[in-house]
DNA sequence: TCAACTATTCGATTAAAGTGGAAATATGGA
DNA sequence: TCCATATTTCCACTTTAATCGAATAGTTGA
């Protein structure tokens, strides 16, 4: 991965709801929830949430699922991965060079 | 750490700009690198990179250090340690739980 | 097919972020 | 002190993000 992909990663969880939304997800694991039950657990507005999860959507972090008139979002635990690679790369490398012992860097 | 803080260390690393600088500094260890120095190598012209600088100061993602009259940034470590920590538990909680395998979480 | 429901798009608005030239503010050396 | 250099602040501008009511578009069950 490089800068520009990190960056869009970065900027599709940097907000508020967009990060809770994420961070709901997770917990759901692979079935996901409907964007009715995030919009009441959130609240948040219809069309606020549809930006958001289109949002989310464009970076690949989250998945859409139809099912029925419902439609189920789930978290993309791999693109999470792969930014979260990146990150430790990127933060702890210079660091474990000079045998620097980083907190929370692995 | 909490959503709010995560998102303030989020938005600031999720500019190229930015990401460029933390990257570059991150690179150079604790002795940092010059205001200077940071230009000419991303070349970025003084206002914007103040400009720059000043985000990731705020966000706590890097420190200043005077030096007669230059001004050395450095990354720091903890921050991004903390940022680090923080997403790997949002995103692996539900899969470690779940004993499913996801690429790049620990 | 139509009514009820789920979700997205449209569109208007407001707020915030990013850019960079020019002026101002340090700092140290002559 | 005065000059050269390093960095920041100021300011005006452009771009992009976020919000959300209302209208629209799919989907299913009656």
């Amino acid at each position: 991965m490089e800068n520009k992909a990190a960056v869009t990663l970065l900027a599709a969880l940097a907000q508020e709801t967009r990060l809770a939304i994420f961070r709901l997800l997770v917990v759901q694991g692979v079935q996901g929830m409907t964007v009715g039950k995030i919009g009441d657990k959130l609240d948040i507005p219809p069309a606020t949430l549809s930006f958001h999860l289109k949002e989310l959507t464009r970076a690949n972090l989250i998945d859409a699922r139809q099912e029925g008139r419902f439609i189920h979002y789930s978290a993309n635990y791999e693109t999470m991965g792969g930014l979260l690679s990146f990150m430790t790369e990127n933060c702890c490398s210079a660091a474990t060079m000079a045998n620097q012992e980083v907190s929370g860097c692995s």
